[in-house]
DNA sequence: CCCGTAACATACAGTCTGTATGTAAAAGTA
DNA sequence: TACTTTTACATACAGACTGTATGTTACGGG
């Protein structure tokens, strides 16, 4: 057993103010913008000096990175709670949907992830980040709603790409104060839209 | 008559420097991105000092935002030109559509527009911004596609909003190098989605 | 116990942004 | 036309920030 204080090992110190760091920086980056926060103050909320910034990351856009990366995989993972295979692959697609929503209305999420991301680090690289998280469940639950629902065949890749990008902007807008319901409704819209037939449980099915 | 270097009317010479600050000022914006351009280089560029262009301007941030106006003017302008009233209500949409990602390839512009824009301006601003040029296009043209194909009804301002958004990640992809046909197809496809009806004329031609 | 290295803190150099000040030409006025 | 005010700049300056270089202390292995 060691003291509280006096003795830590290297790993345990690096990972400590490693988090320190990612946590300050995530709450100035959620509430001012990447440009509007300077590295002073990341570190003075932080609890440590620049020094230590500079030496667990290359700069401050590394950091930046460290924390997009964070937040992606915290929306995923509610994502992914919310819509557990044992739905169909339709109430999946609805079930993620709203999740994404819901998680996107996290103060500050919304521009950190949709729109310093992309400045700062590059829709290259976003993409990849949203690749390896958010957009997974997004083109699996769309790749089994073709299959099930013999979705019109269409580029995936593609159409995952719209689709998300519709999804973000539904959630600026709503961050914004536009009304979810009409954005929801929209988004249910453009993807039931995909299916070739008229669909079972949608609202008062239009007229065909 | 007037000496053609010694004798110019305030306003000519106002209008000249503005101009050539914003000349100078898209250049840079289009090849380097707007944190990695400095007021230097663009007076430098524009042939006066950072004197004249916090004369003209505010800051930084209004140059910017003179650039990006009038780039969106420009963008407006050929998709307008691409779409007479001439043209059925589907044949205007998909004009446009084209005309469109045909002009987000000035090398340059989909960076400036869809990912600077938003980061230094704040989406609120873009928002407004392409309300007043690019989206109305697109607003009236799904205003009469729906009047005219008895699209499903749906809140008009953010199926506006999505479709914009699904435009915007389409050219961005387009120049990061994805297969554009692929991309035209899944926009088509997610427009011609919200027509309740099976439309004429579903084999799409090649646009160019 | 000693030495190398990791984890910082401190000091520094360079660049940028915005502002304040100065100057010459235009524009209004008598 | 003479005088004054305002405009269109150029120059100089202050402050802040980023990244690096250097110094110091504590850990870790032999």
């Amino acid at each position: 057993m060691q003291q509280e204080s006096g003795r830590r090992s290297n790993r345990d110190r690096t990972e400590a103010t490693r988090a320190d760091l990612i946590r300050a920086a995530r709450k100035l980056f959620t509430e001012k913008s990447y440009a509007e926060t300077g590295t002073p103050e990341i570190v003075a909320a932080a609890g440590v000096t620049r020094g230590a910034l500079y030496h667990h990351f290359a700069d401050k856009q590394a950091l930046f990175a460290a924390v997009v990366e964070q937040e992606a995989a915290a929306v995923a993972v509610e994502i992914d709670r919310a819509s557990p295979p044992s739905l169909s692959a339709r109430e999946a697609l609805i079930a993620g949907s709203d999740a994404y929503l819901a998680a996107m209305r996290v103060p500050g999420r919304t521009r950190m992830l949709l729109i310093d991301g992309p400045a700062v680090l590059g829709r290259a690289a976003m993409d990849e980040i949203d690749n390896r998280h958010g957009n997974r469940s997004l083109r699996e639950g769309l790749v089994a709603a073709m299959r099930a629902q013999s979705m019109i065949k269409l580029p995936i890749e593609a159409l995952t790409a719209l689709l998300a990008a519709a999804f973000d902007r539904a959630a600026l807008a709503i961050e914004a104060g536009a009304p979810g319901e009409d954005y929801r409704a929209a988004l249910l819209a453009l993807m039931d839209g995909l299916s070739p037939a008229p669909l079972p449980s949608r609202r008062p099915a239009p007229s065909r």
